[in-house]
DNA sequence: TACAATTATGCAACATTGTTGCGTTAATAA
DNA sequence: TTATTAACGCAACAATGTTGCATAATTGTA
């Protein structure tokens, strides 16, 4: 069995990932963490941290992927429910709205592990700018 | 106005992602229409094809970029309808499951372009050699 | 507190995917 | 058949993500 280790690096990461309003590619979260660590690092850490249930990854429109923390779902749940996100066509910019519970008809030889439902847009911020 | 015009590589790019039962990344697409053209002309022919409304993108969850046919879609449906698809977390392949309509909980300060719903797991050839 | 075990890090180098500029080629209308 | 210009090829670049290996740092234990 493997130790984990809680390092600064690492906690920076995880904080900066979640008091931000916004999910956050890997490029914002290392500019957010600046000169604490490596780039590599960030990428280890994000893959540690998805590997904990503490964050998840969620792609935008654009291919880009984001994390966002893992609050308000247990170990269990997180498998299973239904994330709502909005990936802003003008910002880029990957929001989670809320959680929603969708009833979904998949066949029953495939294996489901996470749903993603992604809206692409323009988001208030940019509506406002326009 | 520009005129379209209907070049042999943009005819074999687009019958090889017709004629394929999952979505096709560029990449893909570029080996099935080996030496037909450059790997640039690829996606410029792509982005002329999303643009044309002939195929349209979807985003596995490895954040690569998939394109697939725009069948039993008109213009207008398009931009409104839910495109359910699987992303197998083995192979990385996208596969279109069916059109689901879904009741989405979207605040109306949020301007919505297009929805995407993936679900990702293991599809059923990957189960069978697992 | 000091030490040992091993997780985590930094650096360098590479891989993949996607983009841009520009001169040339070829599709289409007249 | 020719003129117009959309589409292409090539080269070079940019962004994102990955791997190997030597070194540093964290944590349980003595």
């Amino acid at each position: 069995m493997t130790i984990i280790r809680n390092t600064v690096a690492k906690k920076a990461v995880f904080e900066a990932i979640q008091h931000n309003k916004t999910a956050m590619s890997q490029t914002e979260i290392y500019a957010k963490v600046n000169n604490i660590c490596d780039r590599v690092t960030v990428y280890r850490i994000l893959e540690r941290l998805v590997k904990e249930v503490k964050i998840h990854k969620i792609v935008n429109i654009n291919g880009v992927i984001n994390y966002a923390p893992c609050n308000s779902c247990s170990h269990e749940q997180h498998m299973h429910h239904d994330h709502l996100h909005f990936s802003c066509t003008t910002c880029k910019k990957l929001t989670c709205i809320s959680d929603n519970h969708i009833a979904l008809n998949i066949p029953s030889n495939y294996q489901v592990a996470e749903v993603f439902l992604t809206v692409s847009g323009i988001c208030p911020d940019c509506l406002i700018i326009t």
